[in-house]
DNA sequence: TGCAAATATTATTATATATGAATATAAAAC
DNA sequence: GTTTTATATTCATATATAATAATATTTGCA
């Protein structure tokens, strides 16, 4: 089981424009470096560079065809990750009715704000 | 609603070891910025730069009460991410069973990894 | 065997992020 | 009105991250 900080290191590595992109297209199937060069319109290192990452931190993985490496998904918290993310969402949180369960708010007070 | 590209900048803005330890806090309830520089141990600047740049990217909301400032969560994705980001995962996700969707793709083929 | 295709790696540089230190602000208490 | 308490802001610096360019590796094929 994944220790908290993982999680969370893992969540930085995910939190780029381009590598969330390569991981939605990976959700559909499996996909080699050249294909993503041309869907994402960036160079073929920096795209290697990205792969490179997620493979470092067991996102991803692959499998050689040729000398095409197909690319997929392996880390089962990213589909729910990409759901999340995806997800629409109306409404603030509610705002707290009552009550700060801090030791030193003296809540109802007066709400300035 | 908010666009792709926004919701993976508040991912990045998110994924940090101490905010996501305040975000994490603040589900259990209100609280203010000296019960955080206790929890996490770091210095008040610290904490108050983080509530900055929560409140910056609308995380985040506070009321005031007296000089204490109560934050309270405000983003309806913070819960559904920390939900993900503590569930337990047990097994990778399937490898692709054939055929990768690429248009290159000649499988199957030799797997040799 | 040598060439071309697909991908990876390394080095460099630019930029962003994180933290600590110092200082500022704002409200309450006296 | 001055002091104290709670919090915010600014500045400086260290560190991490990102992209580009150049080069290397590996494999299939002529």
């Amino acid at each position: 089981m994944r220790s908290i900080g993982k999680r969370v290191e893992l969540l930085r590595v995910v939190a780029h424009p381009v590598r969330i992109r390569i991981l939605d297209e990976l959700l559909k199937g499996v996909k080699c470096v050249s294909d993503f060069e041309e869907f994402l319109s960036i160079s073929q290192p920096n795209v290697s560079q990205h792969l490179s990452l997620l493979r470092q931190y067991g996102v991803v993985d692959y499998y050689m065809d040729g000398r095409l490496r197909c690319y997929f998904l392996k880390d089962p918290i990213i589909p729910d990750i990409l759901e999340v993310l995806k997800k629409d969402y109306m409404e603030e949180l509610p705002a707290p009715a009552c009550c700060p369960v801090t030791k030193k708010g003296t809540y109802p007070g007066e709400r300035r704000r």
